[in-house]
RNA sequence: GGAGGUGUGGCCGAGUGGACAAUGGCAGCAGACUGUAAAUCUGCCGGGCUUCGCCCUACGGAGGUUCGAAUCCUCCCGCCUCCA
C-alpha cells in the first residue's frame, strides 16, 4: 500500500555564495613555435588551453544537457548576456543564484557581451556614442546596453570571464569607418575596464580594427595598455576570405600580451583553430559543432559526413571509428540517417554530442602535440 | 435504383477557356552554415536536348466544341456522400 506522504517542503535552492574575488590566473606550462599550453584557472575550475568553449547561448548548448556536456569533456562554455538578458532576464538569474546555479554548468563559463549581436542583428540595433540600444528579436521592446550595464549585468550572473562591450566591425568596410568603429569600441572598452569591480573572475578586452593591418595592431596595443584580463581578438568571421582573417590572427595575435589568454571569438573549423593556434591563440568558441550537428554535419577523423544524405542509409560503421563518445558507443551511421530522416529528435542530440566531443578531442590532441615540446609541430614555416 | 459530388505530376492539394509542364505542402536529390533571430536557409524535383532556350508526353478513358481545353459538351470507368 501507498503511504500518503506529507507534501514535499518546497526547498530553495541552496543560494550559491559568490565565490569570493578570485582573478583569474593563466600560466604557461609549454611553448612550440608560437603555439602555447597554458592554464587558465577561474572560480569555477581550470581550463587548459588551447580551449574550445562550446557554445551555450541561453545557458546550454543546444541539444545537450549539462552532464553530457561534461562527459564530452567541456571544461568551459560560453553563453550570451544578450539572449539571457532578453529571456530569463538578468534579476532572474541573480535570484536564482547566478549563471551557475541557474543552469547547473558547474564549470566555468564566458559570457559574450551582446557585441556580436550588433553585427548579427544590424536590423534591430542602434549604436550611439554611449550603448547600444536593441529592439529585442522576440517581442520588439528595447533593451539598452552601455559598456557599464554590460560588466554589470555579467558581474551580477557571476561569470568567470566577461567580455566587454564592443562593436563588432561589419565586412567590408572602409578604412575611416573601421578606424572610427574601433574608437568607439576602444573608449568602450576604457569605460568597461573602470567598471569592472573584479567580483568574480576576470574581463577580457576585445580587437576589432576589420582587415587592416596597422589598425589591429594599433587596437592591440591601445587595448593592452588597459590591462585586461585577457585579450580577444573580433570582427571575423564576418565574410571576409579565408586568407584576410589569418592575416588578422597573424597581425593580432603577437601584439597581445604574451602573459594573458588571447581569444579568436567565434572561429571556427577545425582548421582554421590549429592556424590560429600556431599563432599563438589560446581560446575558441564557434556555433559550427552544434549547429552543424543540428544540420545533419558531422565532423569526423573520417572527414566531414553529411549524415542525411542517401549513401549512409545502410552504413553500420559508427559515426566515427575512432571517436569514443556516446553517441559512437552505439549508434551507427545508418540508424542516425534513419534518425534525421524521421525526424527524431534523439538525431540532433546524438550528432551534437558527437561533434562537441570531437572538437573537444581536437583540442586535447592539439595540446598534447605543443606539450610534446620538441615536436616542432607548430613551428612550421 | 434515385440525387449530388469527385478523379491533377511519387503523395496530399490549388487551378475552372489562352499568361500552365501546371501555385503550395510533403516525400526525394544536393548545397550552405564560423563571438546562434538558425532542429535553419538555398537550389533541383515529368522525359529528352545543342538547358537564360527548344522538343516530346501529361491533369481518369474515349470522342467532341474552339484559332486554343486540366478548364466547356457527350459517353464510359473509378471513388465518395445522402436518400430508397
Amino acid at each position: 500500500a501507498w503511504r500518503v506522504e506529507p507534501p514535499p517542503t518546497v526547498q530553495t535552492r541552496p543560494y550559491a555564495k559568490q565565490i569570493t574575488s578570485m582573478p583569474l590566473t593563466f600560466e604557461i606550462l609549454a611553448t612550440d613555435g608560437e603555439a602555447r599550453l597554458g592554464r587558465l584557472t577561474t572560480p569555477h575550475g581550470v581550463v587548459e588551453t588551447p580551449a574550445f568553449m562550446p557554445v551555450g547561448t541561453l545557458g546550454a548548448v543546444k541539444g545537450v544537457t549539462p552532464q553530457g556536456l561534461e562527459g564530452a569533456g567541456a571544461s568551459i562554455m560560453l553563453s550570451n548576456l544578450y539572449h539571457l538578458a532578453l529571456r530569463p532576464g538578468i534579476d532572474a538569474v541573480e535570484r536564482l543564484g547566478g549563471l551557475h546555479a541557474f543552469t547547473g554548468w558547474r564549470r566555468p563559463i564566458l559570457t559574450d557581451s551582446g557585441g556580436f549581436q550588433v553585427w548579427s542583428l544590424g536590423g534591430l540595433r542602434k549604436v550611439d556614442a554611449d550603448g547600444v540600444t536593441f529592439r529585442s528579436h522576440l517581442d520588439g521592446s528595447a533593451l539598452r546596453f552601455t559598456p557599464e550595464d554590460v560588466v554589470r549585468f555579467q558581474e551580477r550572473m557571476g561569470v568567470d570571464v566577461a567580455m566587454v562591450l564592443d562593436e563588432c566591425t561589419a565586412w567590408p568596410v572602409e578604412r575611416p569607418a573601421a578606424a572610427a568603429s574601433w574608437e568607439r569600441t576602444l573608449e568602450w572598452a576604457r569605460r568597461a575596464r573602470s567598471a569592472w569591480m573584479g567580483g568574480t573572475g576576470g574581463l577580457f578586452g576585445i580587437v576589432q580594427g576589420s582587415v587592416y593591418r596597422d589598425l589591429r595592431e594599433q587596437a592591440a596595443r591601445e587595448l593592452a595598455a588597459l590591462d585586461f584580463d585577457g585579450y580577444a581578438i573580433g570582427g571575423v568571421a564576418v565574410g571576409e576570405a579565408k586568407t584576410e582573417r589569418r592575416a588578422v590572427v597573424e597581425w593580432t595575435a603577437p601584439a597581445l600580451p604574451a602573459d594573458r589568454p588571447r581569444y579568436l571569438m567565434g572561429v571556427g573549423y577545425p582548421e582554421d583553430i590549429v592556424h590560429a593556434v600556431a599563432q599563438g591563440v589560446d581560446l575558441f568558441d564557434c556555433v559550427l559543432p552544434a549547429r552543424n550537428a543540428r544540420h545533419g554535419v558531422l565532423f569526423t577523423r573520417q572527414g566531414t559526413l553529411k549524415i542525411k544524405n542517401s549513401g549512409f542509409k545502410d552504413d553500420p560503421r559508427p559515426l566515427d571509428e575512432e571517436c569514443a563518445c556516446d553517441a559512437c558507443a552505439r549508434t551507427s551511421r545508418a540508424f542516425l540517417h534513419h534518425l534525421f530522416r524521421c525526424g527524431e529528435l534523439t538525431a540532433p542530440v546524438l550528432a551534437t554530442l558527437h561533434n562537441v566531443r570531437y572538437y573537444l578531442d581536437f583540442m586535447a590532441d592539439l595540446r598534447q602535440s605543443i606539450g610534446l615540446g620538441a615536436s616542432g609541430f607548430f613551428r612550421s614555416p
